[in-house]
DNA sequence: TCACCATGATAGGCTTCATCTATCATGAGC
DNA sequence: GCTCATGATAGATGAAGCCTATCATGGTGA
């Protein structure tokens, strides 16, 4: 909104403390009780009401010994000011429960592969230990979700990758192992363990962007990217296309719920690789202590997750 | 209302300037020109901005080279800021506008032997002397009117008595004199002047608490109250019984019309008697101004009356 | 009628705080 | 690596808010 005028030093020297005063004086129709009301002395009050009458232009009280009554003029104010007071008196109480670090709004970014697996664990945790923290997800690829954190437009994210930049900072909550999902009939599928090359050979990835297509085909010694021609936009398609026996891919540990209920069968790999699923946020964001205790909350949630995963394969 | 604290020291050091700097930052998102928008110094605002900040224990905006970027907390907060000096400002915009003493409302008292004949004469000169003041008009008798002045329900008061007491002041307007009213068929309709004590015989007066009837009586030496037994309630009223024959009356000199409309035949007095009508104000009032400007209106259009209404007779 | 009381206004002194100029710290860009 | 831009910090200064003490005034009661 435009129009706003800050620069009016003529009239600055109103406070919010002089509006309470008036108030005070309307209310209790005396100087003395009024004051006692502010605990101020009366003749603080007495020179606060003439400096506000001098600085309007208008008289505002009628003295008398008997009363002090309001004039009409000051009836037409104190409307306004009573508003002006009570807005400002809104403020400071939605300050104080702003106040609280873990209250408030927390916009928080995650990458794909992790949202649809990770917040169905995590949700009913943070709300437990975080019940004033309003976490919103906000679901989008690597890239833009470090875009949106760096233009204030995320408060967090978590992301399977190291970040760089002296403007952020980041904490690694959790190891997410990697595991070969093959189709049922796969001839890999009667193995204990698969080694990494023999997947490499009909390995399906998702769409470019996706920080789990890089990682996929780096485990396999495909590292210049030379994937399957598909690109799976999601990794729910993806395992789907996997069940359907049109290839092979890996999972990240948390999708392997998802990916059995699909057909699909898992196993380690010879090597066992993974992921660090880590919490960014900016350095300078000031609310760093929502962010850690959200990412606390997660690890704590997680821990062990990757030897339990590992074992329940 | 109740329930507005007043008393809150703790909290009260929140200026709105500050809230003012705080819109500024905000909208600027720099300190070096929101400084500049306000008149103050870089250095300045910095820390008002942060003793904000310490007071409401929320961190407003998050400091980088490139931008000064508003937390969440502080766009919570911005509304009720903006509507506070909106308020603020809108007081000030009133208070300008108040601060003219010829503007605004002014409860005018008047009696009502008075008011239907003076009102249609001044209505028009105030509206154009004084576009910016309403007048608002009440209606009553003396007592009640000095009651309701007094209480503040009135800012000024038109009579025909002296008002005593130190707490109320007052200004002659005009004099009106009283002229003899007969119903035409009446023995003494044919006489140029009309003693007093002729008059006496079949005085028709008001109710008690009109102050023309008391000086009605005491005109014609009846001061002792023993009029009549009719006691009419308004001197609309008390014309029509005149005009009707059933006895004679004194009628204030801008009656007068109205009287000769009914068919009421006038005569000047032998000895010359009036009222004097005033305007009363509280000592105290602070628009006093407004108030004689008002009577220095009605003065000018009802000067020479006394004469000319004399004469018209 | 006069002393007394209540109430708001005024005076003088003290303390706090908003403001300034000068300077520092830090990160971006050439 | 130097320079510029930007916000933070330090110390000095002046205004203003607050207090206690006192005055002025008008209503009240013996």
């Amino acid at each position: 909104m435009i129009g706003f005028i800050y620069h009016e030093r003529c009239l600055d020297p109103m406070n919010l403390r002089d509006l309470r005063y008036l108030l005070a004086v309307a209310e209790h129709q005396h100087f003395g009780r009024a004051a006692a009301a502010c605990g101020i002395s009366q003749p603080t009050l007495s020179v606060q009401i003439r400096k506000l009458e001098t600085l309007l232009g208008v008289a505002l009280f009628e003295r008398t010994r008997r009363a002090v009554v309001p004039t009409t003029a000051c009836e037409r104010l104190i409307g306004h000011v009573r508003a002006a007071v009570a807005e400002a008196d809104a403020m400071l109480a939605e300050a104080r429960t702003l106040r609280d670090p873990l209250a408030g709004r927390l916009r928080l970014g995650i990458i794909p592969t992790l949202a649809p697996y990770l917040l169905p664990l995590v949700f009913a945790p943070l709300r437990e230990a975080l019940p004033a923290l309003e976490v919103e997800p906000w679901e989008d690829q690597t890239a833009a979700l470090l875009e949106r954190l760096r233009a204030h437009d995320l408060d967090a994210a978590l992301l399977a990758t190291e970040v760089d930049g002296s403007d952020l900072a980041s904490r690694s909550l959790f190891a997410e192992p990697f595991l070969a999902a093959l189709p049922a009939e796969h001839p890999l599928a009667g193995r204990d363990v698969v080694a990494e090359t023999e997947l490499a050979r009909d390995i399906l990835v998702l769409a470019d962007g996706h920080c789990l297509r890089d990682q996929a085909l780096a485990v396999c010694g495909r590292g210049d990217g030379s994937g399957g021609t598909l690109r799976a936009a999601s990794l729910s398609t993806l395992l789907n296309m996997v069940a359907a026996g049109y290839g092979t891919t890996l999972v990240p540990g948390l999708a392997a719920g998802a990916a059995q209920d699909a057909g699909i069968v898992l196993r380690p790999l010879a090597v066992p690789a993974g992921r660090t699923v880590r919490i960014v946020w900016r350095a300078r964001f000031p609310r760093r202590a929502a962010v850690e205790a959200v990412g606390e909350v997660i690890a704590t949630r997680l821990r062990g997750f990757a030897e339990a995963g590992a074992r329940a394969v």
